[in-house]
DNA sequence: CTCATATGTCAACATGGCTGACATAAAAAC
DNA sequence: GTTTTTATGTCAGCCATGTTGACATATGAG
């Protein structure tokens, strides 16, 4: 538990000074570094992920979107949904954000080997409550970010 | 990077309603904890694994002393400190909060193998800063709060 | 048509970070 | 023995980011 704490205030720690350029917070992190993950993620998946309320997400939200790092598109099967994508500007920023985020994982994973990093992988989806497990299912690939509730068929 | 986010989140999102019974949030959480960790552990070294100022820890610090989890004792050898410990009624307060995290890995630990949880705590490892690497050396096991800056002799 | 859903917004409040200024006691240096 | 540095505490105010509650709008679904 000690060093799970130290290795993520390590990690968590680097990108501060980044952001503070911007006048970002981790907050818009998190967003930044999701919407880059998962292109045309919805609103609700977005909160389903962070596990905040819309009041806190719309903040940062809001901001990224006025200061043009994210865009919003209405969805096409659902016109309410406000599909989120990264801009080329907020691309340039997940980039510099996950850059040493990155090379530090790399720097780990390199001197641990690739059997501690099987190991690795394992333990922390086994730390993960079972219903986000599915999003890192690496067999068949389909896009992680979105099923939720009842599955969709495939003519859906 | 997206594993390590969810199993954070799932991981500290735990105790969260054991603490709110009391008043408390995750900063009282860590300093429980790490005193829990480090009996008789000074300000200063505590304020250095937070890595946060001495006036955000004294509000919590402060509430956690004045309702009686956290006792101050003057240091022998250095008198300006005050060396924390837990009281019996913050190690109560602090088994209920491991308790369900303790299990959260145990049930990781079980599920993923013994090699996995080697090469878990490798990568970890490889992830925090090398200054604080030095506290989970597991040979020797000289009490792993202390050194910070100049290294003192066996006669000091 | 009616109801449920996805999203947004306003207002108020709590937690836990931060900076800056200043205070005290004890150790260390000269 | 005086001076300086260190360990700690405290007051005041600011900021980021979480919360709840109430209400609005557009669209999908029954």
């Amino acid at each position: 538990m000690e060093l799970l704490f130290f290795a993520y205030r390590d990690f968590t720690g680097e990108p501060d000074q980044i952001l503070a350029e911007y006048g970002f917070g981790r907050a818009h992190h998190r967003v930044i570094y999701f919407v880059g993950r998962h292109p045309a993620i919805t609103v609700s998946e977005l909160l389903a992920i962070l596990r905040i309320t819309k009041q806190s997400l719309s903040r940062v939200l809001g901001q990224l979107v006025r200061e043009g790092f994210v865009v919003q598109r209405p969805g096409v099967r659902d016109r309410r949904q406000r599909l989120l994508e990264l801009t080329e500007k907020g691309w340039e920023l997940e980039r510099r954000l996950s850059e040493r985020q990155r090379s530090r994982i790399a720097r780990a994973y390199r001197e641990a080997g690739v059997e501690a990093v099987e190991g690795f992988r394992q333990v922390l989806m086994g730390m993960i409550d079972a219903p986000d497990r599915k999003r890192f299912e690496r067999r068949g690939d389909e896009k992680p970010a979105a099923p939720r509730g009842r599955v969709r068929t495939g003519s859906d």
